[in-house]
DNA sequence: CAGCTTATATACGCAACCGTATACAAGGTC
DNA sequence: GACCTTGTATACGGTTGCGTATATAAGCTG
């Protein structure tokens, strides 16, 4: 067999790159073959069409931010606290997956496959959070009320532009995970933000 | 003067409804052209260029969700709890207004221009939320806090994709809302939720 | 080196879209 | 009804992007 010399991968790599920047519209092929340096020639031997290459980009991000994630957080991790502290660091304060994320959950909004993704990666991310939250809370419904606020919050931050006098962004969103996660006050050793 | 047939209004309405539903690549002359059921032909003198209509566009939804939003407020709204939330009723509970807000939100994350301007929205519904969590919450810092988690909570909403298991996500909404506005669960009377 | 495999370059047809130019038609004005 | 204004249709040139076809060049295998 023949070397790759471009290989599958780095299509789907640059591919989520593009996403990131510029949403779904911005992977185009032609544009991914020049960042690369090369010519849309070898794409099509990898992919069907863009299409195929959009899929493989959210199954390797599927993949990168659920299974790899939650292997090394079953490894590592300890107690639930950290293993939720872990599993939000691995995602949310990562310079490369969290741009990504974000581009896939306003892209979810229009497109139901990937808003189906969304939703078991999600789904999986929430139940980390739930295990975490029953450690010191007894009742179910404020675990789950608990765990929504601080994933809206670690998600939500980054989609609001609002500013906050004196205080630093991460002074407020670390106070804000302080009375989400119920340590009142007496523990300032960070909070959910990234 | 010959009669307006289709106004600068109308391209300004349909532009920000493609920019709604497909974010702002869909924002299209010619599309819109054809939703409007006539040719790009009388586009070009209302607008210089599809900038400007994004522009026109920008400026109609500031006005229309601040402007408006804080006339209403200001008229209506009695103490500053009522305020703020007929403010987040108005703009995040209306059918029109919230999709074009959050695609504004992920759009901003790539235009700097865009950014500004969201940046002046949410700080005056950023300065409504304080009024209200100020009048039962002493501690400006713990203000800020809880104003960003009840923003965060509103928007970041609409970009999780988790379930809840039986619960309904409003249920769910409700309750964190609550924790979040202090009401110690006796005053289950709605949340931010909408 | 011959022969096979395979990634790539190049060229092509096609469609969508932008912005411009020009002609037409409908509304108002005198 | 003649005239002017103005929104619109139509046609055009240019650009960008997709997907295909074909040739080339690089690497492996014998």
């Amino acid at each position: 067999m023949g070397t790759v010399r471009t290989p599958r991968e780095r299509w789907i790599e640059e591919g989520l790159r593009a996403l990131a920047d510029g949403g779904p519209d911005a992977v185009r092929v032609e544009a991914l073959a020049k960042r690369i340096g090369v010519t849309k020639g070898g794409f099509y031997g990898h992919f069907a069409d863009r299409d195929a290459l959009l899929e493989a980009m959210l199954d390797a991000w599927e993949h990168e931010s659920v299974d790899e994630v939650l292997d090394r957080v079953e490894r590592e991790g300890g107690d639930p606290r950290d293993k939720a502290r872990l599993a939000g660091m691995l995602t949310f304060s990562d310079d490369r997956l969290l741009p990504i994320d974000l581009a896939i959950r306003d892209w979810s909004r229009r497109d139901e496959a990937v808003a189906e993704r969304l939703r078991r990666v999600d789904n999986q991310r929430m139940a980390l959070l739930r295990e975490t939250i029953g450690t010191f809370c007894p009742d179910p419904d404020e675990v789950e009320a608990r765990g929504l606020l601080a994933f809206c919050l670690a998600i939500g931050a980054h989609f609001l532009a609002a500013d906050h006098g004196d205080r630093t962004r991460l002074q407020v969103l670390s106070r804000a995970g302080d009375l989400v996660l119920d340590r009142t006050r007496d523990a300032p050793d960070g909070g959910t933000g990234g």
